[in-house]
RNA sequence: GUGGAUGUAGCUCAGUUGGCAGAGCGCUUGGUUGUGGCCCAAGUGGUCGUGGGUUCAAGUCCCAUCAUUCACCCCA
């Protein structure tokens, strides 16, 4: 028989860790709302073919790490390995654009690649992430750009880094990679396999090489794309920086920097943790003015970004910036045996229905049990239900900060809980 | 997919040259009738990851295997 456990990769998130998850997730409602954008939910599952033409056949994500399966209708299906591909999907399904010209939303979901687990990388994962569908204007990327970093600004992290860089439209791409090319030729046979093998095809990735051989030779040789850019394009970029400047939003130029999804174009960005370990890029994103046309949508342009939770919460527990408290409650019911809880329960009912949280003792245990439990609990007030209050319909309402006691009918306990809280 | 490290109680971990499986925390109960925290006492809890092997004897040594974890890779 086998041992029934999650699967490699997973992680059960228990009782005593949602609090973590709670405080970030109520921190990006408040940030998405402040900017005005509306949520989005997609299945967890596509048709395997919107990432293969999405997210690019070619790339690490499609090509290994993807679940796919057939279904019994014989369909391949996929878990979706990212969230960008599928809202565009769903914005061209639904005809978006006719109901107005931008769109500004935001999702947050689980996410499935079949990698190797270790810190700060999962099978299943959680990102949020935003996607402003409808404009080619730089103010976008600058917008997209300001709130993922409002977010981690409102969480109160401080070890973080933002760095942008612009990989140019469809053409100056094709030229400045010929260029590389050209230049590099004569350093080919110095690279590392994996390079050699990108080199034909897909020669930005050997800026991403953590070989330090083949960086020192993208150090010395390799031209900087921020110089090849066409005038269009250079402009789009120098509008982006003039906006972050204005909001005082501090950044990096990384000509660098270049992501694994074939989509982007133009501007592109990350956020590193700078205390975290070798997984350290909290969110990464861009402008992707090809994609909703490759999905045989309009031709739409888009900027947008996704940013991992767990990543998120290991950056926030090396600030320790996740406070020990528990929640607690308003009142613990103590009954002593179950003809107390006949009393008890529609007594919690109508104190709940008054807007109290109201924890009920289900076990008739002893008073001192159930005293000690709500102290752990971290009660507010506590009150023994036995004989005597039955039969008067008074109770005892305790106070376990100062240990005071009034004695009250059961009437007025809800007025007397508001006094205290 | 490739390397390294680690698997003992719910949690954190001890366990000597191979010789009766332990501690702290937690949880339960009690310390005079129905009142928490502190203290004291008792109790609960383990297929020592799994399967082989060596041995009178294996948590300990050997082999295999699985899992976890960190790094490569990739990415959020």
């Amino acid at each position: 028989m086998q041992e029934l456990k999650n699967i490699k990769g997973t992680h059960d998130i228990l009782p005593t860790g949602i609090a973590k998850w709670q405080k970030i997730e109520k921190v990006l409602q408040k940030v998405f709302t402040a900017f005005c954008y509306k949520e989005i939910r997609t299945p967890v599952f596509e048709n395997t073919a919107l990432f293969a033409r999405g997210v690019g056949e070619f790339s690490d994500i499609v090509s290994k790490e993807m679940y796919t399966f057939n279904d019994k209708g014989g369909e391949s299906l996929t878990l979706r390995p990212e969230l960008t591909a599928p809202v565009a999907r769903s914005y061209i399904q639904h005809h978006f654009w006719q109901d107005a010209p931008v769109h500004k939303l935001w999702y947050l979901g689980p996410l499935f690649r079949q990698e190797r687990p270790q810190a700060g990388r999962q099978r299943q994962f959680h990102q949020y992430g935003v996607e402003v569908i409808g404009s080619s204007l730089p103010e976008a990327d600058a917008e997209v750009i300001a709130l993922a970093y409002s977010i981690y600004r409102e969480l109160g992290l401080k070890n973080f880094a933002l760095h942008i860089n612009s990989i140019g439209s469809t053409d100056t791409r094709k030229n400045y990679t010929d260029l590389l090319q050209k230049t590099l030729e004569a350093q080919r046979q110095d690279l590392c396999d994996t390079c050699k093998q990108r080199f034909d095809v897909n020669i930005l990735r050997l800026f991403d090489c953590k070989n330090p051989g083949c960086a020192q030779i993208m150090k010395n040789h390799a031209p900087s794309i921020l110089d090849h850019l066409s005038r269009e394009d250079a402009e789009h970029f120098t509008r982006v920086r003039e906006l972050l400047d204005a909001m005082m939003i501090p950044y990096e130029v990384n000509p660098a920097l270049v992501r694994g999804l074939d989509y982007y174009t133009r501007t592109t960005f990350e956020i590193k943790g700078t205390a975290l370990g070798a997984q350290d890029a909290l969110c990464g994103g861009g402008r992707y003015d090809n994609l909703l046309r490759e999905l045989d949508g309009p031709d739409t342009p888009a900027v947008g970004f996704a940013a991992g939770m767990e990543r998120l919460i290991l950056a926030m527990e090396a600030e320790g910036l996740f406070a020990e408290d528990e929640e607690g409650m308003d009142l613990y019911l103590a009954p002593m045996d179950s003809r107390a809880l006949d009393t008890a329960m529609p007594l919690a009912q109508s104190l709940r229905e008054a807007g109290y949280s109201v924890y009920v003792d289900l076990l008739g245990r002893s008073v001192k049990a159930m005293l000690r439990e709500a102290n752990r609990k971290k009660a507010r007030h506590t009150a023994v239900i036995g004989e005597d209050e039955i039969k008067n319909r008074r109770l005892q309402l305790k106070s376990m900060f100062n240990n005071s006691v009034s004695t009250l009918p059961f009437e007025a306990l809800a007025d007397a809980l508001i006094n205290e809280k």
